[in-house]
DNA sequence: CCTATATTTGGTTATTTTGCCAAAAAGGAA
DNA sequence: TTCCTTTTTGGCAAAATAACCAAATATAGG
């Protein structure tokens, strides 16, 4: 019964992970292959401990791994699935701003008579 | 440029709906069709506003639609690529858990010798 | 209209998350 | 070793989330 708990709340983690802007933005940039640290604080533009941070919170869900070449650390996508997945929300939230879109003319219209 | 941040902000959102345990396992429930507020709150076992905050969360994020009838509200799936990925996650979790165990043994061969 | 049931809203508190700064750690090069 | 660059850690304050209770809303039935 705990262990079915673990499991949820694993895949909630990972979701979790997902859940913020900058962290999104890094692994969409992830796609096109690894990026080091200082690639991706340039990419979301906040403090480099910030962005460290975030990258620490993706690999603790398993999203990414890293890898230290040299004095650098390049961090890299792990779950690929990630990218099917965004597809399709990116396609939802294109559908579902063209429906506000489409909302909002109407409201004009009746507002306009 | 301040568009795409909204665009992005609206996959985050998307992503930080789903990251919730109660969250998930009411998301999952729903793969087998509509339910009303209380089957999900015996489901979760929470207070039954915590229940409807959780949901609307779930709502305004798009992933959930509600209609009333009579005076029970229905939520139901909206976003149905959500199973896609959820699969993909949870076959990710499973490996992941493998790759534990496959090391905690390891640990214990290796601490036994 | 009054009552009962289902759901949402408002308010409060505890917990978690976020972001920045300063300091530490880890390499590479002189 | 010492210096320089890259990254992580620790600490703290602000903001966001989560959970519960009580009160408000909405609807159906008598």
């Amino acid at each position: 019964m705990g262990e079915k708990d673990y499991y949820l709340e694993m895949r909630a983690k990972i979701f979790k992970a997902l859940g913020h802007p900058s962290r999104l933005k890094m692994i969409e940039s992830l796609f096109g292959g690894e990026r080091c640290v200082c690639e991706l604080q340039a990419l979301v533009g906040s403090d480099i401990s910030t962005v460290s941070k975030h990258l620490n919170i993706l690999k603790e869900a398993g999203i990414l791994q890293d890898e230290r070449r040299g004095t650098n650390i390049y961090y890299s996508l792990r779950m690929k699935c990630v990218a099917n997945f965004l597809n399709c929300v990116e396609d939802f939230v294109g559908k579902r701003l063209e429906e506000q879109i489409l909302t909002l003319s109407q409201v004009k219209e009746s507002s306009a008579k």
